[in-house]
DNA sequence: TCGTAATATCTCGACCCGATATATTTATTG
DNA sequence: CAATAAATATATCGGGTCGAGATATTACGA
């Protein structure tokens, strides 16, 4: 899915500027199943104006610079239903953090056990603020998408809490091994 | 964390040519939590021996093309380790069929259902895959993750069997309102 | 024996991402 | 009240990465 769809299906929910594009994936709906960013978000918009599928509206506001907003054109939506109708690519899931934990035996225990708990941390409040944004009458796509992140994030959660223990005290017994 | 570093991480497990380097993010230790093609390790071998991070042996073959096996340097091994005790970034996770779920009154039931149903045989597959790798003896840190995996496709299959026909549900009753 | 899959290396262009620059307004807090 | 931080807002640049394809050989079953 590359980030002219992504902006596309953003707008389909109604008009934004880039910044409030930016948003939907850094706090909105999207935030946790894609990720794009402004080096993306601005060549994408451009390049969606210059194929007819949005059309741009400066707001001029004074003493201030102009606000952009955009607006999804027919031709848009028609391109964001092929896209979603397209078969979708396997999901993507990248982990720093489980790349070194793979390497724990490289790292001091209290490093170990402090990343975890930071990683537990995020997660709960992550499922916090996905909890948060259930409201009656959602439609039923964003409906299951949001619960889908809820799952997911208590899954990571919920392992990391019960499994760590495994974790610390297989990297301590070599320690004593030595 | 840059392919780089990645691929430090895979000849810290011994030896390996760019095509067994591919192999482990593929099917390998590392296929469920990082991601790497030959676009991105080819450069970063070329790197890693400019730097002298790792060294290349070219192993002759008659009639076929030189098998080039990199080996890590102790340097090598030295950035591996600076580079799991940094702190690491935050998991990415991205999926196009989300996105594509996100907005699925634009599509006809039976294909929600088919790709549902499509990707919760993936994710059994999967499982198969990770529980096989399971053997007696592993060191703590891929044992750890290596059970993460499981635990993580094991959620994602168990919400896709249990909430889809919320889902299909609501985008039914959408139909019969038309 | 024919074709397909696997082994194996590598390049190219398009795309994407993180960092950074800039500027104003609003909120906080000392 | 002033200073500072955070939020609003747009945009670019360079380096990194990714998918697709070129190339070549071996192994194996139909």
């Amino acid at each position: 899915m590359d980030v002219k769809t992504l902006c596309l299906g953003v707008l389909a929910l109604g008009d934004a500027s880039g910044y409030e594009i930016r948003k939907a994936f850094e706090d909105g709906p999207f935030s946790h199943i894609q990720e794009a960013g402004f080096g993306s978000i601005y060549p994408a918009l451009k390049k969606l104006t210059d194929e007819e599928l949005a059309t741009c509206f400066e707001h001029q506001q004074d003493s201030r610079p102009d606000k952009k907003v955009y607006q999804i054109t027919a031709k848009g939506r028609q391109a964001l239903f092929d896209a979603v109708n397209r078969e979708p690519n396997e999901d993507k899931y990248r982990s720093d953090m489980m790349f070194a934990l793979f390497f724990a035996d490289l790292m001091p225990i209290r490093r170990v056990d402090r990343i975890i708990a930071d990683r537990i941390d995020h997660h709960s409040k992550i499922l916090q603020e996905l909890k948060a944004c259930e409201v009656e009458g959602m439609a039923p796509g964003p409906a299951f998408v949001l619960r889908f992140g809820q799952a997911m994030h208590a899954c990571a959660k919920a392992y990391l809490e019960n499994h760590q223990h495994e974790l610390i005290g297989g990297v301590l017994q070599r320690d004593v091994a030595q």
